[in-house]
DNA sequence: CATGGCGATATCTTTGAGGTATGGCCAGCA
DNA sequence: TGCTGGCCATACCTCAAAGATATCGCCATG
C-alpha cells in the first residue's frame, strides 16, 4: 500500500464522486477507479458504496479513512519536522561549562539563544575542563566552555576557539584599604590574607598566581581555598581577605565588593569554546553563530568554521 | 512522497547499512541509495550521515523517522481496522424497540450480542412503532423491534421479519380469585376492573382487546390506563385490577403476580424486527445472525436475508 | 601500496501508474 | 417503452520511474 492510495481514498470520500475527485487529484477517472479497486482488494473489504446518489464510505471505509487521514498528516509533518530540525530550530544542545563562564559570556549567550531558538532544549552541565573534554570526545556533550584548550585523549578531534582573554584581578570588601585603589601590586598582595580557587580547575589558576607572586611565595600556602568564583567573591565581601580570580568576575556587579586590577597584569588561560570537529549539527551551528554575535573578541577560527558551513 | 520512502528510511535507520537494509527490503542496494537520495532531495535536508562506521540518521533524520514510523503504524492499523469493521467486529448499532421487547427477546439477544461483539457500541432507544419506522427510513436507526410491520411513508424500503407471535394474557395479584385459574374467559374479564396499555402503541392493543371483549364492551372504557407493560404488572400486583397485555409479560417472573391465559385466544400484532432493505452493514448482519440464533421461531425472511449475504 | 568493503553512478529492463476509448448499467424522461 | 445522459468499470496503450546489473570512487584496513 502506498501513500497514493490513502490520498485517493481521502479525496474520493471528500468529493463523493469518482470524476470530480479525479479532477481534483489531477488524474483521469479510470486510474482513480483502478487505484481504489486495488486498494479495496488489498484491504480485503469494500471501502466505498457506489450508489446512484454518490460514492460513500462503508463502515470499513470510515475506519480506514480515519487512519488514512492521520497517516497523511504524519507524512506531511515528517517533512516539516525534518526541515525545522535541519535548520536547527528544534533539537537539543548539551552544554558543559566551567563555573566562571556563568559570570560573563553565558547569561547573554543563553538568553539570546533562548530567544532565537525557543524550541531547542538546552541541557546545562557545570563541569571542570578536565571532565568536559572527554565528554565532548565521547559525544556526551555538544559544546563546552573550558579553561584553556581541551586536553587529554581524543582532544585532536575537537575544535577550540578562544572566546575571551582573561587575567588575574583582585576582589575586596568595600571597607578594605584596597577598595579605593585602581590597582594593587604583587608586593601588596603578598602581605594580605588571600582567597584563591580550589576547584578542579585550580592548577591553571594557581600557575597564574605563582607567576604573579613568585614561586617562593608563602602567601599562597596560607591562602583560603574556595571551590568557585562565587565563593571567592562572597568571602572577600565578608572581609576574610583579598580574593584573586579571573577578570570575568567584574561582569557581575555586587554590592559590598570592589574589583582592583593587579600589577603586573597576569594572564590566565583563555576561556575557550570547544566542540567535536565532525559535529555538523545545525543546532550547534546556530549556537556558534549566537556566540559570534554575542562575543566581540571571538577568535578567527570560529568565523572560519561558520563560513565553512554557510 | 510515498510510503515506500518511509519504509526504506526506517529500514536503513534500523540496519545502519545500505546493503543489508536493501537485502531486508528485498531490493538491491543501488535502488535504495537512489530512493533515499530522492527522499532527501524532496525533504530538503540530509537525513542520514554516511560514515565509515555505518549509516546514522542526522537530527533531521531522527525527526523524520519519528513521524515516518507513526505514519507506517497508522497505515498498518488502517487495514486492520477496516477488516474488523468489515467483519462487523467494531462499529455502532442503533436499536429502537417497544417497551415490551425489553421483556422477552432483548435481554437474551443483547447479552449474547454483547458477548459476541464486545467492541460494537450499542445505542438503545425505547420508542413506539410509529416513531421507529420513520427513524429507520431516515437512517437514524439501524434496526428496530416494532409492534406489527412498520407503517407510513418509506416503509416499502424496510424489511420486516416477525420474530415472535403474541396474544393477550391476563396478569393478577397472587391473592386475586383468578390466581389459581389456568385461564380466564372474556365473560369473567368483563366483570373486573381492567388495566390496559395507554402508550403510543395503544391502538394495536386496544384493537385486540375489543376483539376479545366485544366492541360494545363498557369494561374497556372504565379500564385503568398504564404507559407500559411494567406498569401494568405493577398495578396488577398491588390489586388495582386485572392487567391485560402481551403474552411476553410471562418472560419476566415476578413475585406477587400470576399470569393466566385468556379465552378465546386473542392474537396481538406480531413483534417484528425491521431494518432498511439496502443496509448491508456487517454489524447489522451480525445482529440479525444473533437474533436468528436466539429466537427459535424467527421468520423465514430473516434466514433468506442472512443466506443472501453469506 | 594493495585490498576489500561500501555507497554512488550509469545504463538497461520492466513494472505499473495514468491516459484514451469504450462498455454496461440505471434513472429520468418523452 | 425506448432514448438519453451520467457515472463507474473495463480494455488497451504509453511512458515514467522503480529496480536490476555493472562499475566507479573512496577510504580504512593489512
Amino acid at each position: 500500500m502506498e501513500a497514493r492510495h490513502l490520498r485517493y481514498a481521502v479525496a474520493l470520500a471528500e468529493h463523493e464522486h469518482f470524476g470530480r475527485a479525479a479532477g481534483e487529484l489531477g488524474i483521469a477517472q479510470p486510474p482513480l477507479s483502478k487505484q481504489i479497486a486495488d486498494l479495496e482488494r488489498e484491504v480485503g473489504a469494500r471501502l466505498f458504496d457506489r450508489t446512484r446518489q454518490g460514492v460513500f464510505p462503508t463502515a470499513a471505509g470510515e475506519a480506514f479513512l480515519a487512519r488514512a487521514r492521520r497517516a497523511l498528516d504524519e507524512i506531511a509533518a515528517a517533512t516539516v519536522d525534518a526541515g525545522r530540525a535541519a535548520r536547527g530550530e528544534t533539537g537539543r544542545l548539551r552544554l558543559g561549562f566551567i563555573a566562571s563562564a556563568l559570570l560573563d559570556p553565558l547569561p547573554g549567550v543563553l538568553s539570546r539563544f533562548g530567544r532565537e531558538r525557543p524550541d531547542v532544549r538546552l541541557e546545562l552541565h557545570e563541569m571542570a575542563t578536565s571532565r568536559s573534554s572527554p565528554a565532548l570526545v565521547a559525544g556526551e556533550l555538544d559544546v563546552a566552555f573550558t579553561l584553556g584548550p581541551p586536553r587529554g585523549a581524543g582532544a585532536e578531534h575537537l575544535v577550540s576557539v578562544p572566546v575571551g582573554h582573561d587575567h588575574v584581578i583582585a576582589v575586596v570588601s568595600t571597607v578594605h584599604p584596597f577598595a579605593g585603589q585602581q590597582a594593587v601590586s604583587a608586593d601588596q598582595l603578598r602581605r594580605q590574607p588571600l582567597i584563591v580557587s580550589a576547584g578542579e580547575d585550580e592548577p591553571a589558576v594557581v600557575a597564574g598566581l605563582r607567576t604573579l607572586l613568585g614561586t617562593d611565595s608563602s602567601a599562597l600556602g596560607g591562602a583560603t581555598a574556595a571551590r568557585d568564583v562565587h565563593t571567592i567573591i562572597g568571602l572577600a565581601a565578608s572581609g576574610v581577605g583579598v580574593g584573586l580570580g579571573p577578570s570575568r568576575m567584574r561582569a557581575v556587579p555586587r554590592p559590598g565588593v570592589r574589583f582592583c586590577d593587579v600589577t603586573p597584569r597576569t594572564p590566565l588561560p583563555d576561556l575557550v569554546l570547544s566542540f567535536a570537529a565532525r559535529d555538523h549539527s545545525p543546532v550547534l551551528r546556530a549556537f556558534l553563530d549566537t556566540i559570534r554575535k554575542n562575543c566581540p573578541d571571538v577568535g578567527a577560527a570560529l568565523n572560519d568554521r561558520l563560513r565553512h558551513h554557510t
